[in-house]
DNA sequence: TTTTATCTACGAAAATATTCGTACCCAATA
DNA sequence: TATTGGGTACGAATATTTTCGTAGATAAAA
C-alpha cells in the first residue's frame, strides 16, 4: 500500500512528533494548546486514527501510550508538495519556486544556500 | 473581507478559467471530464457557490451564464502557498524551495531562470 | 475503602466539502 | 401543439474531517 497522506490535523500532530520525538497524547495536546484550543480527546482520537492508518506506531509504557511517527518527514513533505504543486501550479514546480522566492523575506544566507544547491545540481552532484 | 480561499474543487475550476478566460459551466465541465468524471450539475453547483463567495463573477449572455475569475491567479497561488508552507514546512519557505529543486527534474533552463531571479533579488531588483 | 486524577476506547455529533436528483424555464424543432 | 435539447436553481444525500461526550480502567491519595 502507498504511504498514507495525512490530513491537516494529522499533519499538525506529525509536526509535533517529528520535532520532539515519540510522545504521549498529553504532550501533543499540550503543544497544540499553545496555538489553539483543542480538547484532549480530540487529539487522542486523531492519534488513534493515525495509528490505524499507519501514520503512527505506539508502545505502551506504564499504562500510558507513547506514539512515534511511522512516516518520515521528508517523504511526507515531498508527497504533500507534489500534490500541492499539481493542484496549485499545475505541476510546474519552477513557478512555485519563483513564487516562493519572489515573496520577499529570503535572507542572503538562504539565497547562498539555494545557489549552492543549484550549483550541485548543475554538476550532477545533487546531494538529495 | 479577506480574499476567499478556494477549496480543491474550486481551485480546479479557477485553473480552467485562468487558462481559458471567461467560460460557461458547460465548457468548464467538459474540461474537467477530460481528467475525471464530473456531473454537469456538480460543476454548476460549485460555480454557483464560488459566485456566492466572490471567487467568480458572471454575465448573462443569451440566457446562458458566462463566468469570469474574480480573484487573480497570482494572489490565490501566493495565499495557498503561504498556508501550505506554514502547515507543511512550518513556514520555512527555503526548505520548501530546496525540496522542490532537490526532487530532480529541474531542467538547465529552469535552473538558469531561478539563478537569474536570485541575482535580481541580491541586487535588490526583485522584479516581482 | 472511597474518592480523585489520568488515562484509553469509541460512538456519534458537527462542520465542511462534494455530488447529484429533480424541478423548472425557454426556444427550436417535429 | 408536443417534444426535445439546451440551460439554471437548489435542496438534500454523501463523503470526509474534526470535535467531543461518555463510559470504563487503574493507581494513588484521602
Amino acid at each position: 500500500m502507498q504511504q498514507q497522506i495525512p490530513t491537516d490535523s494529522e499533519l499538525e500532530v506529525l509536526q509535533i512528533i517529528w520535532a520532539h520525538g515519540a510522545q504521549t497524547v498529553r504532550f501533543v495536546n499540550d503543544e497544540q494548546n499553545k496555538q489553539r484550543d483543542v480538547g484532549y480527546t480530540t487529539t487522542l482520537k486523531i492519534m488513534q486514527i493515525m495509528l490505524d492508518k499507519g501514520l503512527l506506531t505506539r508502545d505502551i509504557v506504564e499504562r500510558s501510550h507513547i506514539y512515534s511517527a511511522a512516516v518520515a518527514q521528508n517523504d511526507t513533505q515531498s508527497q504533500l508538495l507534489r500534490e500541492f504543486v499539481d493542484a496549485t501550479f499545475k505541476g510546474d514546480s519552477v513557478s512555485l519556486v519563483m513564487r516562493a522566492l519572489g515573496e520577499g523575506s529570503t535572507s542572503p544566507e538562504d539565497l547562498a544556500q539555494i545557489k549552492a544547491l543549484i550549483a550541485d545540481i548543475e554538476k550532477g552532484q545533487n546531494k538529495f
